[in-house]
DNA sequence: CTATTGTTGAAATTGCCTTTTCATTTAATA
DNA sequence: TATTAAATGAAAAGGCAATTTCAACAATAG
């Protein structure tokens, strides 16, 4: 997990893991990750669409650039608030769509 | 869904629909949504971590905010890309958290 | 070496959301 | 009014990710 680029899914740590593990259980992938969430090592990083990424609890606040051809979800260190559609970013990805969503309390539920 | 201020989950329209029609099955919304979506009336908004939300496609781009509250997402008219936690919206409501996820092509793909 | 405890993976099970099926009701048409 | 077609809701079935079960397999202790 720390060596990726980004949050990966239970499928890509699967897949990952399987390299060096040839006939490891997505059970077992399961397991440790539940394992790991609840000992606070591991956190969740839900995209739109897609289904739980788990990265390392350690990294800071950050943002995330899904590929929108190979769905790969990979860090942004430095969030790019102003990023515009059509910016490139350093490391040569492309953006051409974003999604925010931003969380807190409506005015209906503070009053 | 027009007179709703933001996109709308499935259970969200059955509910509303049935202060009209009290007796309104869940399937007939689940075939009406789709029958909007397929006709390009509606669009869907996902948002992290939730199901699928249903607006219509009419609606230019333009980003959620979803209360930690009551969990309804409410539309933003005016993109606010520079927005901090900690922020009053327009309308009163307090920002405390966001997600933002950039799409794209990754430098991988491009090359 | 044997017993005990803990891991593991395959398969079965659960839990959701969504779609199908189908008998019934409603509306439209002749 | 009689007939046909479309729409509806309840219940069943599907799809899929996540969890649980359970038998086989370590690993360690005695």
């Amino acid at each position: 997990m720390r060596q990726a680029e980004g949050p990966l899914s239970i499928a890509e740590l699967h897949e990952m893991a399987r390299e060096s593990v040839p006939n490891l259980g997505l059970t077992t992938v399961y397991r440790v990750v539940k394992a790991l969430r609840e000992s606070g090592e591991v956190q969740v990083a839900e995209l739109p669409g897609e289904e739980p990424h788990y990265e390392p609890a350690d990294r800071g606040h950050h943002h995330h650039f899904q590929c929108l051809e190979c769905e790969r979800v990979l860090d942004l260190q430095h969030a790019p608030h102003g990023v515009l559609d059509g910016t490139t970013l350093p490391g040569g990805h492309v953006v051409e769509d974003h999604h925010i969503t931003l969380y807190g309390r409506c005015a209906a539920c503070l009053s």
